[in-house]
RNA sequence: GCCCGGGUGGCGAAAUCGGUAGACGCAAGGGACUUAAAAUCCCUCGGGGGCAACCCCAUGCCGGUUCGAGUCCGGCCCCGGGCACCA
């Protein structure tokens, strides 16, 4: 063992005997229980930056501690490779976005090796191979054929100038990126998957996840969003049914169907037909509807805009009273909502009251408080105006409590054909169609003669051409023949091919199937899939709580009904992990783009008492940039931070112990590298105290009776081994189980004891150190094991088991209170009853002068913590 | 705007089930070693008062429950994530 700690020298000699040895190639073994742990595969952005490191270091932790504790652990990694920054690359530098993906892989997946993660490369895949995006297309086929896919339109931001679809983070304050043009609402055909269907499996399900986060559960159900209630028609009233053409009724779902009578307006969505149809002979609703289909289709900017509305002048008929109602166009309906209509009840509705209100409409108070929260209904909205009461001035209804006015309405609604109950929810359908080329193709021909057909079964994969590069003005393939020309599968006609592709969701959605056999060239999963799925422990970041993992659970579930797979839900385990945050700096470009500079870029100073921010361009100039705030590093921000600095200057177990001594893993973490010095100081103060106590020779095993330092230490190293055990296999807090092993050296480095007993516990507690660590920072840990004379390496040994016995203690401290607060400690035999320490508290002469002869009104135990004595 | 989190010393944090607020580390200050620097080691380190023993204040803000609240409840402020085409 070298006296000095050479971390690149450690980490190269560790990795090799793990690859030299296979050690984290897996097979699948029925006789060993298997762990899965998987974190989310990175989109290869061209380097890891620091929320990478602290994903894959968790997993990495978890991964080798779950070996260690005798589990068949895979651990594999792969590329997210389809996507949108590949293509903007190529519009700034024109290299194909299939090179720069695999280039970028390749540099990131020899920064993963550096970091020496335990993970088994033999199952590496990348979305983009044909081999992985083959099995996409078939299962779009098989959900086409069972109506999980279908066609329809959606709406997507169009911009006018470079003509083409952009997405919600091309557009920047409702204008396109490049062009600065005003954005476009635009509906054009697309493909959807089902996932309402299994609205109701996905919200019930959550139910058998005990082991995901609860905010996530939350948060999912919410997305859902049950609710139950009725659907109304509203009769037309002649003046609509003449600019309809028709007879009809326009339909709205509500949760309150109790206040029926208390609507004084209908609001239809811009784009719904009664608006056209008004519009027709309306300049200023058509104005106005041209209004509305500007802006993004963000739901964050449509909550957020000032709600506007107009009259079209048409009016619906109250399906009891007959009387009629006007119906408004309102910018803050949503056409893919429900039926893009609202009944507007301004009495008990907040934002139908803040309507009713700027546009002077009637407000009927039809629902009376029955906790007397007010009397009348008035300016300004009070929220317990739209609290559950009795019904009021609602004819046959009146006088009746929420619950039995709804059966009552929805009931006499049914009878007369203009309604009925029915469960809506919040979510939508999946729509998959990108108008980009940087994806999977969607297997489609579109014929003349026989419409839509699905590409056969044999002809797949419909390969992606990798020679094309996007410019800014749509989606190559529509301008590549070789591509999109092709014959009817049916009739053999000429036809064209889908240039659509999917969503990089469905790509993510089951590459952790694929892992199980990413091999299997003759189906999408084999009978592998059965051993290794469901993963045990799922780790990535809060930001994928929603869409990712819903889209996943769902996908899972139909794969399940095609017979594909056994389980239910792809992940057992779920670990949050909290983003780490950087600064944000931006300047805005000559052509109204924003462009953005690293942090390590920019230097702050002050300039007439205000702080200013200046960057420094890859050119070498200077430039005044402006503070955005904090935010989650990525790619588009340009506020990531390589860790490459940071091994090169350290090296990677240094990196991973600082990385995991922040924070614990689901809090977010604003980024600083102070610190690192600290983690850095620990290595080596680990490496010489090994050092020193094995240059003395070999020491012996604990045995026989000990000195109290001795049993004091020992105390203390299986005190840590403990905490270790728990923190990392039930916690999952990496940084109090460092902060227990810091301690432990500590105490080390106190015990001064050079007797053949001495060393022998001295040797027992570096041993603790050294595996409990070996997950955490397992290069140096590798060296120090086989210093401390073993023959395996640390992944090969099984955890420690905690010798009770040696935790034991005599005596413990008790905290004395009086009224509450601290007066004192007094020590008492462990295990002694309540009047032996109340006895030895009132005894405290501290204690006794707060007492001082008042009477003792209640006296509270905490066994062998606290007593509270009150007076 | 809606849904979900978070806010504790100069800084990252700890306090696991309502029971000692600040473990562990960073930075800073002082000292030892050194020709010097680095490295290393030792000491101090939330604020205020006191010669001291000790006492008072303090977990974003306001209020409540409790013998006891960083932890539970209600209201507010600020920061972060998501909002369906960033991944």
């Amino acid at each position: 063992m070298d006296e000095i700690y050479d971390p690149a020298a450690v980490e190269r000699a560790a990795q090799e005997y793990w690859e030299r040895h296979r050690t984290f190639e897996v097979r699948e073994d029925a006789g060993r229980q298997k762990f899965y742990c998987l974190s989310m595969l990175p989109y290869p952005s061209g380097r890891l930056h620091m929320g990478h490191v602290r994903n894959y270091t968790i997993g990495d932790v978890l991964a080798r501690f779950m070996r260690m504790q005798g589990r068949n652990v895979l651990q594999p990694m792969g590329w997210d490779a389809f996507g949108l920054p590949a293509e903007n690359a190529a519009i700034s530098n024109g290299v194909p976005p299939a090179r720069w993906t695999r280039q970028n892989i390749e540099y990131m997946r020899a920064q993963l090796k550096s970091l020496g993660f335990g993970i088994d490369w033999s199952r590496e895949l990348a979305t983009c191979d044909p081999s992985y995006y083959r099995w996409n297309q078939w299962l779009f086929l098989r959900m086409l054929e069972k109506g999980i896919a279908y066609r329809r339109t959606g709406v997507v931001n169009w911009d006018p100038v470079d003509q083409t679809v952009l997405a919600n983070e091309q557009v920047i304050e409702g204008r396109g990126w490049r062009t600065g043009a005003l954005v476009e609402k635009r509906e054009i055909p697309m493909y959807y998957l089902h996932i309402t269907r299994y609205a109701d499996e996905l919200l019930g399900d959550l139910e058998k996840l005990p082991g995901w986060p609860e905010r996530v559960k939350v948060m999912q159900a919410n997305w859902i969003g049950r609710s139950e209630g009725c659907e109304i028609a509203f009769p037309y009233a002649p003046d609509t049914r003449e600019a309809m053409s028709a007879d009809g009724a326009l339909k709205v779902f509500t949760t309150r169907a109790d206040t029926l009578f208390g609507a004084t307006f209908l609001a239809i969505a811009a784009e719904h037909p009664i608006a056209l149809a008004a519009a027709a002979g309306n300049p200023r609703l058509a104005a106005f509807i041209d209004e509305c289909r500007r802006g993004s289709v963000m739901e964050a900017d449509a909550a957020t805009q000032q709600k506007k509305g107009l009259h079209t002048g048409l009016h619906v008929l109250h399906p009891f009273t007959a009387e009629p109602i006007g119906i408004w166009v309102a910018n803050y309906v949503l056409m893919g909502y429900g039926e893009g209509a609202v009944m507007g009840v301004p009495a008990h509705d907040e934002r139908d009251f803040e309507f009713a209100t700027k546009n002077n409409l009637r407000i009927a108070p039809v629902v009376r408080s029955m906790t007397g929260a007010y009397e009348r209904v008035q300016a300004p909205w009070n929220p317990a105006y739209s609290e559950y009461g009795l019904t009021v001035d609602s004819g046959e209804f009146s006088g009746l409590t929420f619950k039995a006015a709804v059966d009552a309405i929805a009931a006499a609604l049914e009878k007369r054909g203009l309604g009925r109950k029915r469960t809506q929810y919040r979510l939508r359908d999946w729509g998959i169609s990108r108008q980009r080329y940087w994806g999977c193709p969607i297997p489609l021909i579109h014929c003349g003669r026989c419409g839509e057909v699905p590409v056969p079964d044999e002809q797949l994969p419909v390969l992606l051409p990798e020679d094309l590069a996007p410019d800014g003005s749509g989606n190559p393939l529509n301008k590549s023949p070789a591509f999109h020309q092709c014959a009817c599968p049916k009739c053999g006609g000429a036809a064209r091919r889908e240039t659509d592709t999917m969503d990089t969701f469905v790509d993510s959605s089951w590459y952790y199937m694929r892992y199980a056999c990413p091999d299997q060239a003759r189906a999408m999963v084999d009978g592998r899939v059965g051993y290794w799925l469901p993963v045990d422990q799922y780790i990535g970041g809060i930001e994928h709580a929603i869409l990712h993992l819903l889209y996943s659970r769902f996908w899972t579930k139909v794969m399940r009904d095609l017979g594909l797979v056994r389980c239910e839900e792809p992940f057992t385990n779920l670990l949050t992990q909290g983003m780490v945050l950087n600064h944000i700096y931006s300047c805005a470009t000559a052509e109204g783009r924003r462009r953005y500079f690293n942090p390590a870029d920019v230097r702050a100073k002050r300039e007439d008492g205000v702080e200013i921010f200046e960057a420094t361009t890859s050119e070498g100039e200077t430039i005044r940039v402006q503070y955005g705030g904090l935010g989650k590093m990525s790619k588009s921000d340009n506020n990531g931070v390589d860790p490459e600095g940071l091994i090169g200057r350290y090296g990677a177990d240094t990196a991973r112990l600082f990385i995991m001594f922040a924070s614990p893993p689901e809090q977010t973490l604003e980024w600083s590298d102070e610190g690192v010095q600290g983690a850095s100081r620990f290595i080596r103060r680990l490496w010489s105290a090994v050092y020193e106590h094995v240059r003395r020779g070999p020491a012996d095993r604990v045995k026989g009776a000990q000195s109290t330092p001795q049993r004091d230490l020992r105390r203390s190293a299986q005190h840590a081994l403990a905490k270790v055990t728990d923190d990392i296999g039930r916690r999952r807090n990496f940084n109090t189980a460092i902060a227990a092993c810091m301690e432990l050296l500590n105490a080390v480095g106190r015990f001064d004891d050079p007797s053949p007993g001495g060393r022998a516990v001295r040797q027992e507690a570096l041993e603790i150190i050294t595996l409990s660590l070996s997950p955490i920072i397992p290069h140096v840990c590798h060296a120090l094991w086989q210093a401390l004379g073993h023959e395996r390496a640390p992944v090969e040994e099984p955890w420690p088991a905690v010798d009770e016995a040696a935790l034991a203690q005599d005596t413990v401290e008790i905290v004395v209170q009086i009224n509450g607060k601290l007066r004192g400690r007094v020590h008492v035999a462990a295990g002694v009853d309540e009047a032996a320490v109340r006895e030895a508290a009132l005894a405290d002469e501290q204690v006794s002068k707060f007492v001082a002869g008042k009477p003792v009104r209640k006296v509270i135990v905490v066994p062998g913590k606290l007593i509270n004595i009150v007076v």
